[in-house]
Parts: C-alpha cells; structure tokens; sequence
RNA sequence: GCCCGGAUGGUGAAAUCGGUAGACACAAGGGACUUAAAAUCCCUCGGCCUAUGGCCAUGCGGGUUCGAUUCCCGCUCCGGGCACCA
C-alpha cells in the first residue's frame, strides 16, 4: 500500500476493472431480490454539468447501497437524444444535428465513466436511433386505431418573419429570437394524446404512490385539476313570456355558419350566478367573430389579441383588455340582459372558451370591471355574518365598486342573498339548488372538468422522431403498417431556417398503403417527451428487436428508484405515468405505475451573466469566464463588466452550467463525488461554489494516511467480543451507533450529507483513540473495515484500494453492508437537560434506566435549578423521557 | 398572475415525531513543526453586556404551547413549473 492517497492511479485502476470484468452487467435472476436505480438520463448538449454529477452520483450511491445490502441492481444509463438544441447548433456551427448529437454522447459518456459510476452500460441507449423510435412510431399507430391519438387544431407562436413554428422559450418578450419580429398566434393541424381519457385513473393513483414526495403529488393533483361545477348556458334570445328556455325550438344550423342558440359557460361558482354583470368569450369565440362582422373597431381588437406568445404564464400576467361586442346574452334565472365582451384574459381552448364575470366575488372580474366601469353585483356574504350588514342599501348593487364595497371582492363561500329563491342558503347548497333548477329547464347542469388538456405533439422540427402517418387524397390519415417501419429520419441534412425533411420529396413522397395511389408521408416530428415517457422500460430489454417489450420489463419494473430534478414535477412524470397505462392496455406490461418511489433532487443553480448586444438581444457568458474585481463582475478576457442575471437552474440557453471535469482532474472522480454529497441534502436547491472541496479532499487524505498507518502497524482480526477497556468500549458504542445511523440516512432519509458528518466523527475519534493493546486494536480494525464499507457507495475508488489493505482478498462490490451490534449501544447513564421555564439551566446525570419520580426529584434538588425557582413552589414539571427535565414555575 | 418549494453564524449546513440552536465542514485568526514554503497537527470562532454569569438570536409580524428552526395565520424576498427548453 503506498503511503499517500493519488487517485489519479488508483481511479482508473478500479474503473478498467469494473469495466473488464463487466461488475455491474444485471443479469435477471427471480431467486433475488431486483432493485432498479433509475436517474433521468440526460440530453446530450454538450458536457456534463454539476447537475448531472449529483444527480448520477445519489443514484449510484443508492445503486451500490442496494448491492451491499444484496439486491439484484439494475442500474442504466442512456441519452435523450432528439431536441431543439441540436438544431440551434446546427445552424450556429454548420454541422448536421445527428453528428453533433452523437459527438456529445460520446465526449460525456467518457465523462459519466470518469465518475466511476456503476452502471451497466450493455444496455446504453440513444432516443434518436431508429431502433429505439421504431417502437414508439410502432405504439403510435396502434394508439391511433385505438382512437387515443387524434388530430385537431392547435394554438402556436408564428413567426411571420421567419415563417416557422417558435417555441415557447424562443419567443422573448413578445418578439421572434432570431427574426425579433411579434409573434402571433396561428391554428395548425396536430395530432393529440387523449392523456384527458386516463385523467381520473392518473389523479386517483397518486393516493397510492407513498414513495413520491408530497409536494410532487401536490402539484400533479392541481395540475390535472378536477373541479366540480356546474355548465350553465345563457340564451341568445330572451325567454317567451310564461317560462320555457331561450332558444328552445329554435332550429339548429349548420355547426361554424349559424350560432348557437346558448352561450355555454362552466363555473365551480354557480352559487353567484345572481351577481354575474358580464359574460366574457375568447377573441377567436364563434360570437365574438359575429360581431366583429362590419365593427372594424372590434375587429381591430380581436386581431390585437391574437398577439404574442401562447405561453400561460404570458397570457396570465399581460393586461387584461376587452371590448364590449354590443351583443347580449339573456341570464338563465332573471331573463335579464347580460352584456357580451371579448376579453384577452379568455382562452378557446379551455372549457367553453367562455366565461360568466361575477366581479363582487373574482379577483380578476372584479379588476376587468373597475377598468371598464362595469356594474359590481354582490350575492355572498360570509357565514355567520348578520344579513343586514351586507344588505344595507349602500352596498347592494353597488354600480362599481367603491370606499362603500371595501369588502369586495369576496372570494370565499358563504350565504347568498339578493338572490331570488335561493337566498339564504349556503354556497354549497345553493349550487346543488340551481344545477337542479339549470337542469330542469333544459339551461345547463353539474359537471366534472378538468384542467388537465390532450397532449399535442406535433411539432413542425426536424430532429425528432417522425409522425408515422400517411396523408392519402383517397383514404385520409393512414398510419404506416408495421412493415414499413421505422420510419428513418434522414441523418444527413443541412440545417436553416425550417425542417429540412419538408423539402425532401425523396421523404415525403410515397404509396398509401391503403389503396397504394400517391400520398405524402407526415413530416411533423414527435414532441421529445414522448421519447422519454417510455425509456426506462426499454432499458429492460434494449436488445430486442422484435418488440416494444418483452418479459424482462416485467421482471424489473416497477422502477424501484427513480431519481431527478425536481423541474420534472409535472410534465415528464405525468406523461410517463400516462405512458406506462398507455403500454399496460396495450398488453405490453402489467404494473399501473412506472417509478415506485421517487427522490427529486434540488437543481445546481448558478449565476447568469450576460451582455447586450447591440440589436438588443443577450449573450450570455459561462461563469467560469467571468471573474470578480473590486465588486463588479467582469469579463476575464477583456477585463471589462458583464451584467449580472441572477441564480438559475444550470443549461444550456443561459450558459451558466459549471463542467465538472476541472474538478475532477484537479482532485479525482472521489473527492468530486464526496464534496457533491456533502455539500448539502439532495432535495435542497444548491448554489454552485466550489469552496469547500479542498475540505473533501483533505478528508480523503486523511481517511488513507488513518488505514495507512493501521496496516503498516500489522493488520488484525477484527473485534469479536471479549473485554474491552472502557475508551475501547465508549468508542466501539459510537461506532455501531454510526453505522445505525449512516444506514438509517442512506437507505430511509436519503440524506448523505449527514451520513457523510457522522463517519467523520467518528473518524476524529478514532484518531484520539489511545492504545495499542490487542483489544483496542481490534476495535480500530473493525472500525476502519466498517468506515471504509460504508463509505464504498460514495466514493468507490478509494474504497476499493483500502478493503484490500485492511482485508486481503476482499472485493469491495461483492462485500455486504455492515450491520449494527445492538449490544454495543447498551449505556449506563444518560445526560438530561434541566430548564427552568423552558430556559436551558443545566444538566443532569441519572443511571439510564432511572424511574420518573427520581429524575425529578434529583432535578428539583439541582443547584441550577434551585436557583433559578428562586423559592417559589413548582408548578408543574415535564419530564421528557431520555431528553430533558422542564420545571415550570 | 396561478400552482409548488425555500430562507438558520462570514460560507455550505445540522437539529429525523414540538424538547440542548449551530453537529460536520469551509473560510478567517492564533500557535506548533520547518532554514523557508507546502502539507500536517493544536487552539479560537453567532451577537451583545456590568463576562466563572446573563441577555438576545433560526427572513419579517402575530398566535398556539410548560417549551416553537419545527405547528397555525398574515407578509417579504429567492428558486422551480405553467403544457413547444429538457
């Protein structure tokens, strides 16, 4: 054994030994129990982040725990390889988007296997090879027939300059990244996933996934969204005199060309019916249409609304604008007339693509109707307030609202009034009341919505997987038969502006495999989601060319650890959630989850930086580049200032991703692996710093010369019982307690960074504990094996090397996890703490088996606490068994 | 804007079920060893005060409790997601 730790021998060592001797190769084997690790695999941008190394090493940490503790591991790894970056580099580098692509994986696999990460790379897969997406153009058709893939029209960002499709995040501030032009919404032709058919199945099921965090559950939950409320309709035209519905009898025209005889809306309020003033409909809404015929001024402002970007969060926080369209509605209950205006703040593609506005009791109609001077209607008053308070002729029917309604609006449920028959009663009972009635008048009813949408995944891009459909004057959308699949993206393209394959007839042109006539082939490409909603099931059986799945998805699925950032709450997890139901009805697995339990890990953030360039648009400078002079942060290159962006998630579009190699090569895969785990719990959010990883190394060091020092003095058995002199003995109690501990930490908290504080505690006792008689001996060698294995998931390398010196012959991957010696943790006296009014006054030694009468007793009669009762009688005095003694006076 | 998290010394953090606030580290300061440096080892290290003691202190303001970093209510700031970044 040499004297000094150099990992920069002994890593590569132990990797060309797991790699030769195929260690981690997972073989299926019903006699064992099967544990399958699972982190997101990455996209391969470029170069391995911070991210990434915490990510990968928390898997292979709970990867190599489960091996010690003898579970059949089963730990991947691949690359979700189809995606937009790809082209942006493309076109910025003047290289096709699959030989970038397929150069990254390669300069980040050597990466991950410089980590030392356990892995089975047998079963490595790529998203954008043909043999993966074959299968999923495969499940596509059959989900097509099966009616749960549909096409409809959907709302994109259009660039009018460029002419392309813009993604969400290529649209800043209102504006085309490349073009700078303003976006407009534009309808396009693209194919769903009916993900809203398994909505109630999806909600349901996460009451059955204890594994995943609560606050992940939470977020799912509001996200698929299901409310309870009622559909009402306002007639066109006002109800005849003598009763009956608005409309009713009314011939119907044809859907597009007539309009509806109802306006239809959905409300989880019904209860304020009576206060709606109001009825608001999207701009591209069939009434808003009708009256923009010969309004120019209405027209001018419906074309306004259509805009700016599609994204939600932009729609939600622009200005609310409307414009009243002269039309009326007539109210369901009142006959009244009901003005109609069009409000940006609407969205077709939500429910009705309408909406009642009942400004006394919603924030944002309340907003909309001060701006417009639009009546303020209030029907609900909080429960167990007197009537009289809300009903004095001031507040009721307030014409706007004013210093007289400083209630409003109010939000919350409570009891109606001014409100016809249904004043008096409750929120809850009067919607019940008014479905009845809405129902029984043919003018609406209770109904159950979601806020969950279909999933579109058409997108107009060229690197991902192609949509296996063939367009046929004859036969219509045909999808291509399981003999002409794949369907092979083109490789060799040259990238600008626009999809390449929808300029290459050689691609699209074709047969129908229907009625063989000429056809085109789809040239939108597969939403890169869907790529990795299934992968971690093909990770089971990534050789098989004959199938989707076979048998071995089933022996190692569930995954049993599912591992990455918590940025994926919602979008990913769900789609694979509704992926793997997908796979179980078409008969390819038999479990109803895909990942059993699941640890989100905080993002890496870092600080952004950036300059404008002169047309306005940011360039932002890697971190790394970027350094501190007297405050200001500047550019190292020139020296001169750089603006500051503020901590983010690390990637790709702001450039703030830290490359872990200089660490690496620096201090080693080890100390790299040590420092990521230690520097904080792995679901906490992580501001990147490197301050403290001399501190990781330092410890590493010591950790080698402590084992080096041990064996040079003559390796011994390990303590097996017999007399120990008592630092001995205090000192082997601490050590069983930490291996309870740094079991309890990996295996149920998942919080290495504690695991980590607690063997080196120990460690620093160890190292005070004095004497070199054969039983101390014995306990420092028993220690030192112990430390060194449950340091083994962390930091591999090292490990390796020391079991071997403290125990010739061992092997580290094939040694099981030590187990605690109930018997050494057995004490004789415990500490208590004493307060005084809950103050901390002092402490107390009593035998640890004492009995609650002596503890106080002997608390009472303490100085400090004496003291500090200043003779006054106790009053009560708590004693908390094993902690502490609290006496109140 | 909506949904979900977070905030504790100079820094990263710990306190696991309401019971010793600051474990374990980093940085800093002091010392030992050395011709010197590196490395290593030892000591100090939340703030204040009338200092062997005491008071204050876990983003801010309230509340519950014998006792609150932990539970409840109301804020502030930071991070994530918002359906075409992945």
């Amino acid at each position: 054994m040499d004297a000094h730790y150099h990992p920069e021998i002994i890593e590569p060592e132990a990797q060309q030994h797991w790699e030769e001797k195929q260690i981690f190769r997972a073989v299926e084997d019903p006699a064992r129990p099967k544990y399958y690790c699972l982190s997101m695999f990455p996209y391969p941008s470029g170069k391995l982040h911070m991210g990434h190394v915490r990510n990968y090493t928390i898997g292979d940490v709970l990867a190599r725990y489960h091996r010690m503790k003898g579970f059949n591991v089963l730990q991947p790894m691949g690359w979700d390889a189809f995606g937009l970056p790809a082209e942006n580099a493309a076109i910025a580098n003047d290289v096709a988007p699959a030989g970038w692509t397929y150069a990254n994986i390669d300069y980040m696999r050597g990466q991950l296997k410089r980590l030392g990460l356990a892995i089975d790379w047998s079963r490595e897969l790529a998203t954008c090879k043909p043999d993966y997406y074959r299968w999923e153009q495969w499940l596509f058709t059959r989900l097509f027939e099966k009616g749960l893939i549909y096409k409809k029209m959907a709302t994109v960002n259009w660039d009018p300059a460029d002419c392309t499709v813009l993604a969400n995040e290529q649209v800043i501030d209102g504006r085309g990244w490349r073009s700078g032009a303003l976006v407009e919404k534009r309808d396009i032709p693209m194919y769903f996933f009916r993900i809203t058919a398994y909505a109630e199945e999806l909600l349901a099921e996460l009451d059955h996934l204890p594994g995943w965090p609560e606050r992940v559950k939470t977020m799912q939950r509001n996200w698929i969204g299901k409310s309870f409320g009622v559909e009402i309709h306002f007639p066109l035209l006002p109800s005849p005199p003598g009763g009956g519905a608005g409309g009713e009898g009314r011939q119907q025209g044809e859907p597009g060309f007539e309009p509806p005889s109802v306006l239809k809306v959905f409300t989880t309020r019904a209860d304020t019916l009576f206060g709606v003033t109001y009825v608001a409909v999207a701009a591209e809404h069939p009434l808003a249409r009708q009256a923009a015929e010969g309004n120019p001024e209405l027209t001018a402002f419906i074309d306004e609304c259509k805009q700016g970007s599609v994204a939600e969060a932009d729609l939600a926080t622009m200005e609310k604008k409307g414009m009243d369209t002269g039309l009326v509605v007539y109210h369901p209950f009142t006959n009244e007339p009901v003005p109609v205006w069009v409000a940006n703040y609407v969205l077709m593609g939500y429910g009705e693509g309408a909406v009642m506005a009942v400004p006394a009791h919603d924030e944002r109609d309340f907003a909309f109707a001060e701006k417009y001077g639009l009546p303020v209607r209030a029907v609900i008053r909080p429960e167990g307030e007197a009537s009289g308070v809300r009903r004095d002729a001031d507040e009721r029917d307030a014409p706007h609202a004013s210093p007289l309604t400083p209630h409003l609006p109010y939000i919350e449920h409570g009891v109606l009034f001014d409100s016809g028959d249904f004043s008096g009663r409750t929120s809850a009972e009067a919607i019940d009341a008014m479905a009845l009635v809405l129902k029984n008048l043919g003018l609406g009813e209770k109904r159950t919505t979601f806020r969950l949408r279909d999933w579109g995944i058409s997108r107009q891009r060229y690197w991902g997987c192609p949509i296996p459909i063939i367009h046929c004057p004859t036969c219509g959308d045909v999808p291509v038969p399981d003999e002409q699949l794949p369907v092979v993206l083109p490789e060799d393209v040259k990238i600008d502006v626009g999809s390449p394959i929808k300029k290459m007839p050689a691609f699209y042109q074709c047969a129908c495999p229907k009625c063989g006539g000429p056809a085109e082939r789809e040239t939108d490409t597969m939403d890169t989601f869907v790529e990795s909603s299934w992968y971690y099931a093909r990770y089971a059986c990534p050789d098989n060319a004959g199938a989707m799945l076979d048998e071995r998805a089933n022996y190692w699925l569930p995954v049993d650890q599912y591992i990455g950032g918590i940025e994926h709450a919602i979008l990913h997890l769900l789609y694979a959630r509704f992926f793997h139901k997908l796979m179980r009805d078409v008969g390819l697995v038999t479990s109803n989850e895909p990942f059993a339990n699941l640890l989100t890990q905080g993002m890496v953030i870092a600080d952004t930086y950036f300059r404008e360039a002169g047309d306005g648009k940011k360039q932002w400078i890697n971190p790394a580049d970027v350094e501190t002079k007297d405050g200001v942060a500047v550019l190292k290159a020139d020296g001169q200032p750089v603006r500051v962006g503020g901590a983010e998630k690390m990637s790709k579009s702001k450039n703030n991703g830290v490359d872990p190699q200089a660490l690496i090569d620096q201090y080693g895969a080890d100390t790299a692996r040590l420092f990521m785990m230690f520097a904080a719990p792995p679901e906490q959010s992580l501001e990147w710093s490197d301050a403290g990883v001399e501190g990781a190394n330092r410890f590493l060091r010591r950790l080698w010369k402590a084992v080096y020092e041990h064996v040079q003095a003559g390796i011994v058995q390990a303590y097996a019982g017999g007399e120990l002199p008592p630092p001995a003995r205090d000192f082997r109690r601490q050590l069983h307690q930490t291996i309870a501990k740094v079991s309890d930490d990996i295996e149920r908290r998942k919080q290495f960074n504690t695991a980590i504080a607690a063997i080196m505690e120990l460690m620093n006792a160890l190292t005070k504990l004095e004497g070199a008689d054969a039983a101390t001996r014995s306990v420092k060698q028993e220690a030192l094996e112990a430390v060194v294995l449950m340091l083994s998931p962390i930091v591999p390398h090292i490990c390796r090397t020391l079991i071997k010196a403290l125990k010739p012959g061992a092997c580290m991957v094939g040694s099981p996890w030590p187990a605690a010696d109930e018997s050494a943790l057995a004490r004789d006296e415990i500490e208590l703490m004493l307060q005084v009014n809950g103050k901390l006054r002092g402490k107390l030694r009593v035998s640890a088996d004492a009995a609650r009468e002596v503890i106080e007793a002997a608390a009472l009669a303490s100085p400090e606490v004496q003291k500090f009762m200043q003779g006054k009688p106790a009053k009560k005095v708590v004693v908390v068994p094993g902690r502490l003694v609290n006496v109140v006076v």
